[in-house]
DNA sequence: GCCAACGTTGGC
DNA sequence: GCCAACGTTGGC
């Protein structure tokens, strides 16, 4: 199983509408890194919910429910993507600030690339965020 | 709101 | 097929 992160401002579309929903499509990505991303996911794969531009933070995670196949949201056929449903919201959300301090997440992807709306998360990182989103402080 | 870092477009 | 100009993303 993999585990990715996804990016989304929480005024288009932010945790509380994905546990509203339930169950949403995550379309309107644009950008081929990022579909490539999206391609690579199987079912049963893990997502992190990220706020980006308000808030800044890792707020929940999900799970992928389907594949990629062709957005709905576009209509040149280039573009792919999946269909996603919430599991738990982090008990405290991890900050982006938070990730650039860490000397075990410094190095994510997430960090170094800001622009990339759909990154990859080893399980080493993955156990590290759960832990500091369990952290009582 | 600003702007750096990207990605895309189009003239040549 | 290069690259200047332009548009977009997202952290700050």
């Amino acid at each position: 199983m993999a585990y990715w992160l996804m990016k989304s401002e929480p005024d288009e579309f932010g945790w509380e509408d994905l546990i509203a929903r339930q169950e949403a499509e995550w379309d309107g990505v644009r950008n081929h890194q990022a579909s490539n991303n999206l391609k690579q996911m199987v079912v049963g794969d893990q997502a992190f919910f990220y706020h980006s531009r308000q808030g800044l933070e890792i707020v929940g995670i999900m799970e992928i429910v389907e594949k990629a196949s062709p957005d709905t949201t576009d209509d040149s056929g280039k573009w792919v993507s999946v269909r996603v449903k919430p599991l738990r919201p982090l008990d405290n959300p991890v900050s982006l600030k938070k990730i650039k301090s860490d000397t075990l997440l410094n190095t994510m992807v997430v960090a170094r690339h800001s622009r990339l709306s759909v990154t990859p998360v080893t399980p080493d990182e993955w156990k590290r965020i759960l832990s500091l989103a369990s952290d009582q402080k």
